[in-house]
DNA sequence: TGTATACATTGATCTGCGTCAAAAAAAACG
DNA sequence: CGTTTTTTTTGACGCAGATCAATGTATACA
């Protein structure tokens, strides 16, 4: 089972609330299970309330016409997904889908502002929240335009080092053809590169395992 | 001389302020102006508050080592900008110039966190803003990695006619070279696209002017 | 433990568009 | 107005990476 309560107050958005305010929060939101590739929302419905990931992780993504995907964010445990629709009124930008059997927690809309208008600090969290995904996304921005594919997987490898902040193994917790379309590329592609900067010594690639051997040569790139 | 107050009573963040609040607002802004092409603030700079346009344009871009530079945005009068680090004690993320003789609005930061503390209906008004452009961004990633430069083209026409809510002639506000920047290409490819356009009778381009020939055709790009 | 499904790699080909260079057109400014 | 500066257009060329197709390798699940 998941403990509600504490998974809010070690969340980003509800830390440091006080106990009696944090319980409240915590009878708001329902919980919900889904599986592996299942749906959550989809681009275009209305949103009635924003969830947040208690277990599992959800991917959020775009999809043009013709079947192909961009995911614009990847989010686990703690972290709040389709909050944007709350503040606007208008439908979901995105579809979400569960990566693995998933527990969500489902914030009502109307219920949710009713408690940001009364508790500021509240919306302050929310405010760096949202702002933070702005700085994100500026910079997925600059990567998609401005840097080459190659360049775009070497900041991803440097983002993931410092954050399982470790010793030069990175575990990818997705699958590659995923990591392609996160970096807005192709499966085949993003083979190639691997299997280019292994040739040069730069990295070791066995399965999920990713080995940094040229620290100094990959940032270069 | 720019009428203060009346334009921040009329701007997205702050409309529907009570009279005394506003003028409180009103009071926390200080003016600046800058001539076309000044810099505002650089990408690593320190946050101290954050800008609304009183009168004219800012260009917000990226930029690469080599001097590419990628717009993530263009604002005009009434537009806040720069509010990211406001809520997260980040340096700014973009860089900002001015792109005509302008007037900007200072709010200073801690001034201004002070004032959503105890403005609940303001703090919405600013969630409103970000979540909007959240949106916005989650749309041009979409643009750049999933449709070609034409397409992208297309998409912000249409845009642009939407917003002149007018009779299929729209007017760019920026030098064409600066569109390319916005849809993540270069001034060459642009160019030749228009030609392409215009010789397939979609569109009849001449000067700023861009008029729209054949809607339906647009459509299928 | 075998079989089905998903994931990953490799090769061959094609093309959109970035890049360099240079001229023409338009706009800015004294 | 004429001159300078900026903006736009045109041409030729090359390459990163998308696309198609096929095979090899993990992973799940009965």
């Amino acid at each position: 089972m998941l403990n509600k309560k504490q998974l809010l107050a070690e969340s980003v958005l509800f830390k440091g609330l006080a106990s009696p305010l944090l319980q409240q929060v915590t009878d708001l939101a329902s919980t919900k299970k889904f599986h592996r590739g299942e749906s959550i929302f989809f681009e275009g419905d209305e949103a009635t309330g924003f969830y947040m990931v208690g277990q599992g992780r959800v991917k959020i993504f775009k999809m043009s016409l013709d079947g192909k995907e961009q995911i614009l964010h990847i989010f686990g445990a703690g972290e709040p997904f389709g909050e944007v629709p709350v503040f606007h009124g208008n439908p979901f930008p995105a579809n979400a889908v569960s990566l693995e059997p998933s527990i969500m927690l489902f914030f009502p809309r109307r219920e949710f502002i009713g408690l940001i208008n009364s508790t500021p600090s509240l919306a302050l969290s929310m405010l760096a929240v949202l702002s933070m995904r702005l700085r994100r996304f500026a910079a997925q921005i600059e990567s998609l335009s401005l840097k080459e594919v190659p360049a775009r997987l070497v900041a991803h490898l440097l983002y993931l080092t410092e954050e399982q902040n470790n010793t030069g193994v990175v575990t990818l917790e997705i699958p590659k053809g995923q990591l392609a379309s996160l970096l807005g590329t192709f499966p085949e592609t993003l083979s190639r590169i691997f299997t280019k900067m292994s040739g040069e010594g730069l990295i070791r690639v066995s399965g999920k395992k990713i080995e940094i051997l040229c620290y100094d040569k990959l940032l270069e790139i």
